[in-house]
RNA sequence: GCGCCCAUAGCUCAACAGGAUAGAGCAUCAGCCUUCUAAGCUGAGGGUUAGUGGUUCGAGUCCACUUGGGCGUACCA
């Protein structure tokens, strides 16, 4: 429909040279009385062209050489938006279009060619995935399956560092564990690595050594053993929310390969670094950034700016026409460093698309908890799935907006699992499934023939839904706003809901009877390709 | 102090690039199953969109200030 809409403008353009002047929008009235289609082209006019907008608009309309077999009317109204009203039996062609496109249906090629890099968890090994981490994750995953749906080819990346610091205190950790199961008095200190999952690795450690490591150093084994189980608990709770990474990328080969030394060499060959107080400054004050940053501190250790500003020249070499970097708003301070290094170094920074999700306020028994992995207090990813299962789980991370914060309150969230709106969109996807069941025994076979029968209300507005489909898809993946899926989905199946009660099938008129199950199928279509993105299973039975 | 994000119904949140009467779910109340899944449908109540100004044909949306929250503000990542 909107596609009709946009060539019968461009064509009109050509006699209305001032259309191509403004940024309109066609949008779908809130109110039916509205119209099918509306825009404000006219009022936006009136500014530049200092003219009556109604005045525009029937200019503008006069020049349209319209189809009208497609458009019954078009109207002005209020104070000067143009409204058009379709033919009611034009809607019914979807139906056959989505039976034709099925799970392609919504699918755009408008970037295809391209390729993408979505980054995103990108957690240290230093302990199970948390609620928090949760987040990132649907999120991630979410947009990278909405960026394929409009053309590219999808790269999904994991950044992790298993040097530094925190991994040292990881691998101390463990080894006072072990050496506490052996019997020694130990102290723990309370800066270290509080959580249960350090007793089991010290644990396996012990059964399968015995004391014979009593001696060993906590970088060599301890630290490797805690990577490697913890990092299997890693994959093992993503595969649990059907996330699949295609690369891991450990920040220790940056090192290796030689890239943080030829950075560092660039940055002083072209000026942007210094030495001051024994340690290097990167001189973003000369990039516009308010203050300059340590790279290497005097201790000889890069902070975490250099090996990200390498990694990130990675990321350019692998030739990506975008690259998404998905943070929580702990990293928020951090992001811009980065980019004004790259940018200086020549790099085409438009590239990188780096977005900010607000955190997961955990509440329980009314309390805000606060999350430390250090602290061992959080409530990790794998209990949460465990107890609502990871349909919910995923659904729940995406259907409200990355930008808000997000309250989570645990008790609610079990008890009320049953009235999750996940719920809602299996139940309709279900019940499709179930009518297909009946009406085969009926004898009832899907026909096109008589799709212009659907002419009730709810038809029109179930039928009205599934065209939007495709530019939802593409708003969503263009703007990185993988809720607003979840939001039309809710509605797809509100409408379908409303449909399923007022017509009914068995029972109906055959012709009527089988153009409904028609369109109960297009229905089920979008609604598993909806799904699909989101990365929620549709059932059949429920 | 400074930077980023947020404030919408009792609660959790929507509202497409500024559009017409601000919408869902939960909770509350009242209805609808001898017929395709009642995990559903219909209806009711519930709002000065935190506040004050401004921009314009038009503001929840943009700007300024105020109030209240989150996250940062390291030679941690």
């Amino acid at each position: 429909m909107k596609k009709y809409l946009i060539e019968l403008f461009q064509k009109t353009s050509e006699q209305l040279v001032y259309l191509n002047e403004v940024d309109f929008i066609l949008s779908i009235p809130a109110q039916k009385s509205h119209g099918d289609y509306s825009t404000n082209v006219a009022m936006l006019l009136s500014k530049k062209l200092k003219r009556n907008p109604k005045e525009i608009a029937e200019e503008i309309i006069s020049n349209f050489d319209y189809d009208k077999s497609i458009i019954e009317k078009i109207e002005i109204a209020g104070p000067g938006f143009i409204n058009f009203f379709f033919k009611k039996n034009y809607l019914p062609s979807i139906v056959k279009y989505i039976l034709n496109e099925k799970d392609d249906y919504g699918k755009s090629k408008k970037y295809s060619g391209k390729k993408a890099l979505v980054e995103f968890i990108s957690a240290n090994p230093t302990g199970p995935l948390t609620v928090g981490h949760g987040r990132n994750a649907v999120i991630g995953d979410t947009v990278a399956n909405l960026l394929e749906w409009i053309g590219y080819k999808i790269e999904r990346e994991y950044y992790f560092n298993n040097a530094g610091r925190q991994m040292r205190v990881l691998g101390d950790s463990v080894r006072l564990r072990y050496l506490e199961l052996l019997g020694e008095g130990i102290e723990f200190p309370e800066d270290y690595y509080q959580g249960e999952y350090i007793k089991e690795i010290a644990q396996k450690l012990r059964d399968e050594f015995g004391d014979s490591l009593k001696n060993e150093n906590p970088d060599g084994i301890f630290k490797q053993r805690a990577e490697k189980e913890i990092f299997e608990d890693i994959i093992k709770t993503m595969q649990s929310i059907k996330i699949k990474m295609n690369n891991f990328f450990n920040e220790h080969s940056l090192y290796e390969e030689g890239k943080i030394k030829s950075l560092l060499d660039k940055l002083a060959e072209l000026n942007l670094s210094y030495e001051k107080d024994n340690a290097v400054w990167l001189k973003l004050t000369a990039l516009g950034n308010d203050q300059d940053k340590v790279i290497v501190k005097s201790s000889g250790e890069p902070t975490y700016r250099l090996p990200d500003i390498a990694y990130h020249i990675t990321k350019f070499e692998r030739g990506y026409d975008l690259m998404v970097d998905l943070f929580g708003s702990d990293h928020n301070a951090t992001y811009p460093d980065v980019l004004a290094g790259l940018r200086a170094l020549g790099y085409d920074t438009n590239k990188v698309k780096v977005l900010i999700h607000q955190f997961v306020t955990i509440l329980q028994k009314g309390e805000v908890v606060k999350m430390s992995t250090r602290k061992a207090n959080y409530i990790t990813l794998d209990e949460l799935i465990n107890e609502v299962g990871p349909d919910v789980v995923r659904y729940f991370f995406i259907m409200r907006s990355m930008t808000s914060h997000l309250n989570f309150d645990l008790e609610l969230a079990k008890k009320h699992s049953d009235e999750n709106p996940v719920f809602y969109l299996q139940y309709a996807h279900a019940r499709i499934s179930s009518i297909l069941r009946m009406t085969k025994d009926e004898n009832l076979i899907p026909s096109l023939e008589n799709l212009d029968l659907l002419t009730t209300d709810v038809e029109q507005d179930l039928l009205k839904k599934l065209f939007e489909f495709p530019e939802v898809v593409l708003i969503s993946a263009e703007n990185y706003e993988p809720h607003k899926i979840a939001n039309y989905l809710e509605e797809l199946a509100a409408t379908f809901h409303k449909f399923y009660t007022e017509c009914r099938i068995i029972g109906s008129e055959k012709n009527l009877a089988e153009a409904r199950i028609s369109l109960a199928i297009a229905t089920q279509i979008v609604l598993r390709n909806g799904l699909s993105i989101l990365g929620v299973s549709a059932p059949n039975k429920m």
